[in-house]
RNA sequence: GCCCCCAUAGCUCAGGGGAUAGAGCGUCUGCCUCCGGAGCAGAAGGCCGUAGGUUCAAAUCCUACUGGGGGCACCA
């Protein structure tokens, strides 16, 4: 018995009891269960009768021990009672909840996934970083938490593209190729040029690719410096997305946009300027291109082509966002530093302008994280790249770490705890119920214990009624994560159920005691055992965090 | 000036209108003769920033205020 089958044979009660009643009508989602806080109020509550009583004029006690004896009659519940305010608590009998751990066990890594966003085509963008160096600290919040939520959101039905913004068009790609050819010079970074000792590396390896480049004429050394440097630093943060666990399914070149067409020399962006001007929001004044963005909630109107005739960043932006559309994604969810929050006006502004609805635009907007209570800056110079954070923490620590709270909270990295093997580090608290849970499996196949035996009304001690219930929380957990696109719900989850499992644990054998005899009860306790296991590794996989089987 | 985010235990933080507000860390007390003690059991610790409002029910929703963080380019 799901919760889910619980619920919808509520509805079928509760409806069929207003049948009769004009004007009161209820849906699925109103007779949801929940677990109940406190175990002693049964294994699930409905809060029902208290929703509808005011309706029906009558007192919500009154209306639950009307519906009580109802709920009785459904299979495989044991127990109905009324409480509090009118509470409807109901008890699963035994067997009925303990089919959940065979549920899990069968279902495999596919016991999770859930239905709830299918037939929704989204677009995530994340990251994007400039590919004009490395990814660093104020990168990786936003890496964890985009792949995550790329992954509850597809465990949950949607078709998800996830992308990569590649700034490389305008003024910094020179920047940086000047550096870079410095470097290859062995001259100092110029003015305004990147320092760090990457654009150093980057100098020597353009040199060894191509030997002659310093006899080549200035432009043509630049133009050398720059393509190569970029195309090896694109790849090196490729490299650490990789190491991160981190997905993109397309890395999107924001040269293209400014391409002109072989045929028409046109580009994305003269286009996208003709699209918005049919639709009637572009205006020319001092010179320049507008975009009357301000008819859709901007604050001000954005300029897309300068008095110099030179195209702006948000020429690209919307060229780049109507590519989105034309490729057919019903919702486009961008995930930004707090920093980047103005953005947010122009970018629905531009939705709207395009004759989307605005709210098929989410921005996810996240607070900056910063080490040991330290800000980072560049200005500070205190910037830590990414690679540097797996070496030092791992990609386990590190990715549930940033996995585990909520996008708008404000977060730390310690690295002392990250560091420590102790439950100051909660991913170890987690992967070391994994752990316990492959080390009992394989005590159980040495001592014999198999799952032959599965006899669900056997597991009836507190702890194992607890750990059920954990369990068959888990598809709810993670289409509630995917809705809200709040992934850190299934680290949290993933703590308690390690909980639920330790305590279960301590208080019941899976192997025969001393010369105990082999009995059902093993081999149905081994179940259990394993669906813990096999929710613990899928909520993991969510996070982009392994499962190990030993530590 | 305008806009966004945050405020919950000593610390770091969970908590999508429900019953006695939770976890980890830290403090105190217990539990290793058999499946991993990186674990478990128990104790102490709270005007949920302040004041109003909505509701049968508010830490949760609304408004104002206080305190903290961030943002308001013909930059990229």
């Amino acid at each position: 018995m799901t919760p889910e089958a619980l619920s919808a044979a509520l509805f079928a009660i509760v409806s069929d009891r207003l049948a009769a009643v004009p004007d009161v009508t209820i849906t699925e989602s109103d007779t949801t269960v929940e677990r109940p806080r406190n175990r002693d109020h049964g294994d699930w509550a409905s809060n029902i009768a208290m929703k509808l009583a005011k309706r029906l004029g009558t007192n919500p006690r009154e209306f639950a021990l009307e519906l009580a004896p109802l709920i009785q009659r459904i299979d495989g519940v044991s127990a109905v009672d009324v409480a509090g305010p009118g509470f409807i608590n109901i008890t699963l009998d035994a067997a009925a909840a303990g089919e959940i751990a065979r549920t899990v066990v069968e279902a495999g890594d596919s016991f999770g996934h859930n239905a709830v966003l299918a037939g929704h085509t989204i677009n995530m963008e994340f990251v994007s970083a400039n590919p004009t160096g490395p990814l660093h600290i104020g990168h990786t919040r936003w890496a964890a938490l985009g792949d995550s939520i790329a992954r509850v959101l597809r465990a949950s039905g949607a078709d998800v593209t996830t992308e990569y913004y590649i700034n490389d068009a305008g003024s910094q790609m020179d920047t940086f190729g000047l550096s870079v050819l410095a470097a290859a010079k062995g001259l100092p970074t110029p003015e305004k040029g990147y320092p760090g000792p990457y654009i150093q590396t980057l100098g020597q390896r353009v040199l060894a690719a191509v030997p002659d480049l310093l006899d080549k004429p200035d432009d043509e050394a630049l133009a050398i410096a720059r393509d190569l440097a970029y195309e090896y630093q694109l790849a090196e943060i490729q490299q650490s997305l990789t190491n991160f666990h981190v997905h993109f399914d397309v890395f999107f070149s924001e040269r293209t946009l400014h391409a002109p067409d072989a045929q028409t020399g046109r580009t994305a962006i003269d286009d996208a300027e003709a699209r918005l001007r049919a639709q009637g929001h572009v205006f020319e004044a001092d010179d320049a291109v507008w975009v009357r963005t301000t008819d859709f909630g901007d604050d001000k109107d954005r300029v897309l082509t300068r008095g110099n005739g030179v195209v702006t960043y948000f020429a690209a932006d919307a060229a780049y966002y109507l590519s989105k559309k034309d490729r057919g994604f019903g919702e486009k969810i961008y995930l930004l530093g707090a920093d980047h929050h103005g953005y947010v006006g122009r970018l629905k502004a531009l939705a709207a302008a395009a004759g989307d609805d605005p709210d098929t635009l989410t921005a996810l907007i996240g607070q900056l994280v910063n080490l040991n209570g330290a800000k980072l800056s560049k200005r500070a110079g205190n910037i830590i790249e990414l690679d540097d954070l797996l070496d030092w923490l791992g990609a386990d620590a590190l990715r549930y770490w940033l996995g585990r709270y909520p996008a708008d909270s404000p977060l730390s990295l310690d690295g002392e705890k990250l560091r420590s093997r102790t439950n100051d580090n909660p991913v170890f608290y987690v992967q070391y119920a994994h752990a316990r849970t492959r080390s009992v499996a394989r005590n159980a196949a040495d001592a014999g214990v198999t799952h032959a035996d599965f006899e669900p009304a056997l597991l009836v001690h507190p702890t194992e009624t607890a750990l059920l219930g954990a369990l068959q929380e888990f598809p709810r957990v993670v289409a509630h994560a995917a809705e809200l696109r709040e992934p850190h719900r299934v680290a949290r989850y993933l703590e308690e159920l390690a909980g639920y499992y330790h305590r279960w644990y301590d208080a019941c054998r899976v192997l025969p005691f001393g010369d105990e005899e082999l009995a059902p009860i093993h081999g149905t306790r081994l179940w259990l055992n394993d669906a813990t296991g096999q929710v613990i590794r899928n909520g993991l996989e969510l996070l982009g965090v392994s499962a190990p089987d030993r530590m």
